[in-house]
RNA sequence: GCUCCGGUAGUAUAGUCCGGUCAAGUAUGCGGGCCUCUCGAGCCCGAGACCCGGGUUCAAAUCCCGGCCGGAGCACCA
C-alpha cells in the first residue's frame, strides 16, 4: 500500500505551492453538454492532485447561462466523474449563490468598482476594443445604486442594462476592459426557474466562487490563461485570497472531435447515431467502447503533462493501457469472420470444456462439438488444399478440399502438432450470428469525415456469448477485445 | 488584425528554470526474434527526435535575437 502510493506519487509532477494535507480543487463543469474524455482527463488531473497530497475537491456546476444550461446534463457530469473513479467531498451550483453575488456586487458598487451601463451590447463590445470607456463609467454612486436597484426589481429588460467592472479600459488584457460582471437573462433556469433575472457572468461567478470554496489551486486548460489576471483583480477588490493557477492545453485525440458543435453538427447530419456513438469520445461512447476506469486514471498518470504545448494524443496510448487492465480479467471466446462450413468426416459429437483465459483462472466453458464447424475463410485461403491447421484445444485437421461454402478435412484428435497455424472455430449447431463495429477515426487529417470510420464485420461466435451482459468484456481470439452491446446481437470492437 | 502561449522520434512525454554527466531517457506504435494451443499477454533486439537561421560560450535541446509553423483569447458563453 504504502509502496503503491509512492509509486502514484512519483507518476505526476509536483505541484507549485501546494501544501501536505491542504490542496483544495475543483470540478468546474457547465452542464451544457455531454461529459467528454477531456472533461474526465482534467477532472482527474484535479482529483489525483488532491489525492497526492490530501485535501479536498469541489464538484461545482458552474451553471450562471440559464440558456445553456439543461437539467439533464448534471447527471451526464455527476455520474461521468463518478465513473472515472473520482470521488468529490463537497457539491454545489454558481447558481445556489445568487444572493451572495447580489451582495458583493452592491459593495463593489459602494466602493467604486462597478458601475451600471445603459450601452448596447454592440457599443459595449466596440468601445471596448478601441480601449475607451463610456459616460455610465463616471456616474455617481448613487445613480449606479439606483440603476443597479431597478434591475434587480426587474425594471429593465435583457441588453438594456449591466453591471461592468471597474477595470483598465487601456489594458492589453481584453478581459480587463471594464467587463460584465452581471447582467439580465429573460429565461428559465433548469434549476432556479425564474426566481432570478440578473445573473452574473463566468468570471466573476467563478473568482468568488474559488474563493469562497477555499480552492488553493485551480488546474485547468489554457484557454482560460488571459482570465487569471481578471478573476485576481476581482477578489483583490473583494479582499479574497487568489488561489496558484495550473494552465494546460486541452486533451484531444487523434481523429475525434471535442466541440459539442461539431458532434452536434455530426448527429444532425445523421454521420453518428448519437452522443453515445462508439466513435466519438463522449463518456458514453468510450464505456461503450471498452475503455475501463482504472486505464482512463493511469492515462492520467502516465501520459498528462500540464504544458502549454499542443496534445493531440493517439488512440493507441490508451488502449494500450487499457489492454493490460483488461486482459486478466476478460473471457477468451471464439468469433469467426467470414465464416466457411468444415466439414470433418468421422468427427463424430461430443462435448469440449475449452479455458476462458490462458491461464486457466476464469473457468471452463463448454461447447458441444459435431462434423461441421465454422472457421474463418482467409484462414482457410492461406492453409490451402493439402495444408494442415489446429484447431485450437480440439484437433489437427488435414484440409482435403476448400471452396467458398464447403471445406472438407480430417481431423486427428490429440495433442497439438507442432509448427501448426492455431486457428478459432464455432460448431454450425453452437453458432449464433453477430456483428462486431469497428470504430475508428471519425476525422480525416483534414478534419474532414471519414466515410470509413465505422467498419462492421458480420461472422459467427459460439453460443457462450448469450451468457454475457451487456457492456461485458470479450476477447476474441484472433480477433480483439470487445465489448457486448446494448445493440442485440452486436460487440464493439475495442482494440486488439 | 491585435494580444498571449507553445514547438524533443508517428504519438505522448523526460530533460530546458540552475549550459557540460544528452552522440538525448521512457511509454506507445513500427520492424525483427523468442515464447505461448490467439494475431492477446510476456521476454529480447532494432530503426526512429532536439522547427529553421544567426549569436553568446571552451561547451547550447537548454541562454539571446530573428524567422517559420501550430494553438488559444479578443462575448451581457463558460
Amino acid at each position: 500500500m504504502v509502496e503503491r502510493r509512492m509509486e502514484t506519487r512519483r507518476k505526476l509532477p509536483p505541484l507549485p505551492n501546494a501544501v501536505e494535507g491542504n490542496v483544495v480543487t475543483r470540478l468546474p463543469p457547465e452542464p451544457s453538454g455531454y461529459m467528454h474524455i477531456g472533461h474526465a482527463l482534467s477532472g482527474l488531473v484535479n482529483y489525483l492532485y488532491k489525492e497526492m497530497y490530501g485535501g479536498k475537491v469541489w464538484l461545482r456546476f458552474e451553471d450562471t447561462d440559464p440558456r445553456k444550461v439543461r437539467a439533464e446534463y448534471y447527471d451526464s457530469y455527476r455520474d461521468g466523474y463518478r465513473w472515472a473513479g473520482i470521488r468529490w467531498d463537497y457539491e454545489k451550483n454558481n447558481s445556489d449563490d445568487m444572493e451572495l453575488f447580489y451582495q458583493n456586487a452592491k459593495r463593489l458598487i459602494e466602493e467604486g468598482k462597478a458601475y451600471a451601463c445603459n450601452c448596447s451590447r454592440e457599443v459595449v463590445r466596440r468601445l471596448r476594443s478601441e480601449g475607451l470607456p463610456c459616460v455610465h463609467r463616471s456616474q455617481t454612486v448613487d445613480v449606479n445604486l439606483e440603476l443597479w436597484d431597478g434591475m434587480l426589481e426587474g425594471r429593465y429588460s435583457e441588453g438594456e442594462i449591466s453591471l461592468r467592472l471597474v477595470g483598465d479600459m487601456s489594458s492589453a488584457n481584453t478581459t480587463l476592459r471594464d467587463p460584465v460582471i452581471m447582467r439580465v437573462v429573460e429565461a428559465p433556469h433548469p434549476l432556479k426557474g425564474e426566481r432570478y433575472r440578473v445573473w452574473p457572468t463566468y468570471d466573476y461567478a467563478v473568482s468568488i466562487e474559488d474563493a469562497i470554496c477555499g480552492v488553493t489551486h485551480v488546474l485547468r486548460t489554457s484557454e482560460f490563461m488571459l482570465r487569471d489576471e481578471l478573476q485576481n483583480l476581482i477578489r483583490g477588490y473583494l479582499h479574497m485570497p487568489n488561489p496558484t493557477f495550473v494552465e494546460y492545453e486541452r486533451f484531444e485525440f487523434e481523429g475525434t472531435p471535442v466541440s459539442r458543435r461539431e458532434i452536434r453538427s455530426l448527429i444532425e447530419r445523421g454521420l453518428v447515431s448519437g452522443w453515445d456513438d462508439p466513435r466519438l469520445a463522449t463518456i458514453v461512447s468510450i464505456r461503450r467502447r471498452g475503455i475501463v476506469p482504472k486505464a482512463l486514471k493511469e492515462f492520467a498518470e502516465r501520459y498528462v503533462a500540464l504544458t502549454q504545448s499542443r496534445k493531440v494524443y493517439s488512440w493507441d496510448l490508451l488502449y494500450a493501457i487499457n489492454r493490460k487492465c483488461v486482459d486478466d480479467l476478460t473471457p477468451r471466446m471464439f468469433f469467426v469472420k467470414d465464416p466457411v462450413k468444415l466439414k470433418l468426416e468421422g468427427l463424430g459429437e461430443f462435448d469440449v470444456e475449452l479455458p476462458l483465459h490462458p491461464t486457466g483462472r476464469l473457468g471452463q466453458r463448454r461447447l458441444r462439438v459435431s462434423e461441421e464447424l465454422y472457421v474463418q475463410q482467409d484462414d482457410l485461403r492461406s492453409i490451402g488444399e493439402g495444408g494442415k491447421v489446429r484447431l485450437k484445444h480440439l484437433c489437427n485437421v488435414t484440409l482435403r478440399s476448400i471452396s467458398d461454402k464447403l471445406a472438407e478435412g480430417a481431423a486427428e484428435l490429440g495433442p497439438p502438432e507442432p509448427g501448426l497455424r492455431v486457428i478459432q472455430w464455432v460448431p454450425v449447431n453452437e453458432a449464433v450470428d453477430v456483428r462486431v463495429l469497428i470504430p475508428g477515426p471519425l476525422l480525416k487529417p483534414d478534419g474532414t469525415f471519414n466515410e470509413l470510420s465505422l467498419q462492421v464485420e458480420g461472422g459467427v461466435a459460439e453460443r457462450s456469448v448469450d451468457s454475457l451482459e451487456v457492456g461485458a468484456h470479450v476477447q476474441f481470439e484472433r480477433f480483439g477485445y470487445c465489448v457486448k452491446d446494448k445493440l442485440p446481437m452486436t460487440f464493439v470492437y475495442s482494440h486488439r
